[in-house]
RNA sequence: GGCGGCGUAGCCAAGUGGCUAAGGCAGAGGUCUGCAAAACCUUUAUUCAGCGGUUCAAAUCCGCUCGCCGCCUCCA
């Protein structure tokens, strides 16, 4: 039985969903302005194998995400600018460019995290409409209020504010900063609709004059449209958790009458060295350079050995040994797949024997204690250490059966590590391992003559290039480091 | 200032009332090997930031102290 923690409750729930065998999933996506960066890995891939192991469970899931293209403010500031049309100014395009190239770098980064796309990735300008629909609803019933063209949702009106957050009102009040807003009752009621100058460039015409809307609305409307009025899993970063969330709960809640989510969950933080990863620390860890420092998959893995509600630290030592044991673990499942010839991962679970049916079990029940990848991870490799032994020796060729299919179902399908990386042994018949191969022939000459040196200065130049060469027992074997 | 979280071996990190405190990396010794690499075996926390308390029993619950982090303004 899944259990999940949900931050509304502060405590593990058994996972209930309201249609089984359907689950409705929405994940906060990103605002696309910049490229992405090492929490967004840790965002996206812990919800990622969440979504991956509900279907491993069974569970028919739709996976929604936004992409924030618009109405993201710098809350507050004179001239109501937004961190899009701020990035559009300095390179000098359209806003819906800066958004378009950025959803490109954020799909293609997670596409090498081997993130799942979501079932619906959806961006908030193509929502406006309905973003105005729902104002007109939170007007209607007295939640919201209109101030020369702005609209603002009144929090005083909403009971249930802060039940996410845990914040009172009053206490909201006390950390006011000096400037309130124009035109607000409260200082912590929060814009639905926000009066655009005639210069801002990207505005739409609505009820209440030319404008753009505040950036908590499209959260509410997209899932609501995709998935209910009631949903069954939200997610994001803890960092959202307030305002974001709560406001999201409060507009949707005060709309429909219903309660908006029954899971809410959130991943933690990331730090670097131990310190807050930003952009004014100097600290701040893009995803393309990570990638090539460590590979993608090491960056998966690495984050998958934590849990998602643990703050993770990030330092070259943590992820240099991440990339060691990501690297062994590899090689095993690629000796094994390379002994038994094909893989046969459609066995079936009635077809596994002792000791790889444990294993999966053991797996299972990690995972389904509020998503323990740290855990799962570890049975891995038990599973690495079990096969090594038997590869060793004369394996049964059901156990390294067993074995693939395990990596397969528990390593790459729920977990989402790729065991071929783009580290892997290069294809064969390409000229480069022809190259290789060829030396290889001649270091074995030399060898058989006990040159050694000969033999040891092709193994060094091959390693200088970046190919390890390893001499086993059927000869010499290479890979890319 | 208000709210919340964390502190487990050299490093990363599970475990949150009771078997010998997972796993990875690094280190040490050994096997194998022309050497190296890889792999395998053995080994590395009488102890879970510190101090007090509750309990038959605590890393796990409570209190205090120290340190770190997040949110309260945009952030995954």
């Amino acid at each position: 039985m899944l259990h999940v923690y949900n931050t509304l409750s502060k405590q593990k729930e058994p996972f209930e969903p309201a249609n089984p065998p359907f689950v409705g999933m929405y994940v906060c996506g990103p605002t696309v302005y910049d490229d992405p960066h090492l929490g967004h890995a840790k965002s996206y891939v812990s919800f990622d194998v969440i979504v991956r192991f509900l279907r491993a469970l069974k569970y028919k899931v739709r996976y929604v995400q936004n992409i924030t293209d618009v109405g993201h403010l710098l809350e507050d500031s004179e001239d109501g600018e937004d961190r899009i049309i701020k990035k559009a100014k300095l390179e000098k395009v359209e806003p819906i460019e800066i958004a378009q190239k950025y959803e490109r770098h954020y799909f293609h980064d997670m596409d090498l995290l081997n993130n799942l796309r979501p079932d619906i990735s959806c961006r908030a300008s193509g929502y406006i409409p309905e973003m105005i629909e729902l104002v007109k609803t939170l007007l209607d019933k007295g939640y919201a209020y209109e101030n020369e063209g702005n609209v603002y949702f009144d929090i005083a009106k909403f009971e249930g504010y802060g039940k996410l957050s845990g914040r009172k009102i009053e206490d909201l009040l006390e950390g006011v900063r000096d400037t309130v807003a124009e035109g607000k009752r409260h200082s912590a009621d929060f814009a639905l609709w926000k009066k655009a100058d005639p210069q801002h460039i990207m505005q739409w015409l609505s009820p209440w004059g030319r404008g753009y809307p505040g950036w908590h609305l499209e959260c509410s409307v997209m899932s609501m449209k995709y998935l209910g009025e009631s949903i069954d899993i939200h997610g994001g970063g803890l960092d959202n958790q307030f305002p974001h969330h709560e406001c999201e709960i409060a507009q949707s809640e005060a709309a429909t009458g219903k309660p908006f989510v029954k899971y809410w969950l959130h991943n933690n933080m990331v730090t670097i060295n131990g310190q807050k990863m930003s952009k004014s620390l100097g600290n701040f860890k893009a995803l393309p350079d990570l990638f090539e420092t460590y590979g993608s998959m090491v960056i998966r893995f690495f984050i998958l050995q934590g849990h998602y509600r643990s703050p993770q630290d990030f330092s070259d030592q943590a992820l240099d040994a991440a990339k060691a044991g990501f690297t062994r673990l590899s090689k095993i499942v690629q000796d094994i797949r390379s002994r038994i010839g094909e893989t046969v991962q459609n066995l079936e679970d009635s077809e596994l024997s002792e000791p790889w049916k444990g294993y999966k079990q053991k797996f299972y029940e990690y995972m389904e204690d509020d998503f323990n990848t740290a855990g799962a991870v570890s049975v891995l490799f038990d599973m690495a250490k079990e096969s090594q032994a038997r590869l060793q020796s004369s394996p049964e060729k059901t156990d390294l059966e067993c074995a693939d299919k395990l990596f397969h179902a528990l390593g790459e399908s729920i977990l989402g590590l790729a065991f071929k990386s783009e580290n892997a042994v290069s294809g064969t018949g390409t000229a480069e391992s022809e190259l290789v191969e060829f030396l290889l022939e001649l270091r074995q000459d030399f060898r058989a003559k006990k040159d050694w040196a000969a033999s040891d200065a092709i193994r060094d130049r091959l390693g200088d290039m970046g190919i390890l060469v390893e001499d086993g027992k059927d000869g010499a074997s290479w890979r890319k480091a």
